[in-house]
DNA sequence: GCCGGAGCGTTACAATATAACATCCGCTCT
DNA sequence: AGAGCGGATGTTATATTGTAACGCTCCGGC
């Protein structure tokens, strides 16, 4: 069911980051579409970590490195991402994530830890199913799922206490 | 399955207002919370009819009744009726509203129709359960459940178009 | 050459949300 | 009665997130 593991500890995210970069590269070739230095610098940003960025939080790093960036610079890169699936919005933080699977990813669901700020995406079908079953006797025509699960992962296993995020 | 109906063409609205109004006054009265006089407008001013508000919608009405209404007085409105379930937050929106079964809502799912803005509420305990399953293979501790569908609802059955919503 | 579209820069602003501090009012304790 | 406290609201200012609108440049096709 789980299809994507939280990242643990035997992770390798530089492996993880060059994987997220070449499925990008690659789908947008095949796409004509053109993955620009500030958009491949963006998304680069966002696989920094498996954790949301916000618009300003990128925003800031592209500045530290470019100087006087201006936010539609930023939401223009994240519209392109976003539109070829490359990336996810997370609407319960307004903040964005990498995609794991960019060439199948209508049907994710998030698991967001409110303690580290990791989140994985799974893809169970059978959610999506189940949403799609009972948007069918509503009559109602599904155009998007949004599932976003709050809460601790295991390392962060102390639901009770409301810290802040560790971002 | 699908424990509330998008509100038809026979619905009493008015009735269903009332209803609200009422549990959200029992409700307080078990929990000696305060529904004073701003935060039940709020929540009537919610319960004009089933679509989600901005906070900044409800100012505006506010404003309207009893001028110079500052925006701090509307997120505290909020926050309370939140904090009581007489009230979901849609994230996807940034909007709020009212929710129907406030004495036992943690496990609702949303039905939100990008036509007419109609929001249904259900409450899938199955679909929270597989929800609940799917956390328990990440070791995931779930502490709130965001699930969103956007679509178009019967009436709106027009899902290509992309209208602005009729708000 | 020149036109058109994509990408980006720039300015200004809209929309959403909160921090911090002041005031008021009802309650309790003495 | 007066002091002190907590909850609710008023007030001011500001933080955060997101967009509209316009213009420039570059590049590829005709």
């Amino acid at each position: 069911m789980a299809e994507r593991k939280l990242p643990g500890r035997n992770h390798d995210h530089a492996a993880c980051m060059a994987d997220a970069l070449r499925r990008a590269e690659r789908l947008c070739y095949e796409r004509g579409a053109q993955l620009t230095p500030i958009r491949r610098r963006v998304l680069e940003l966002i696989w920094t970590d498996h954790r949301p960025y916000g618009a300003y939080e990128l925003l800031e790093k592209l500045q530290a490195e470019r100087g006087r960036v201006a936010p539609p610079t930023i939401y223009r890169a994240l519209d392109f991402l976003l539109v070829h699936g490359l990336i996810h919005r997370i609407e319960s933080l307004n903040a964005f994530v990498g995609c794991p699977r960019p060439s199948d990813c209508s049907a994710g669901q998030f698991f967001i830890c409110d303690g580290c700020g990791v989140t994985a995406e799974i893809a169970d079908k059978a959610l999506a199913q189940r949403i799609d079953g009972a948007a069918l006797e509503l009559g109602f025509t599904v155009s998007q799922r949004i599932v976003e699960i709050r809460g601790h992962c295991r390392r962060c296993h102390l639901p009770e206490q409301d810290e802040a995020p560790v971002l």
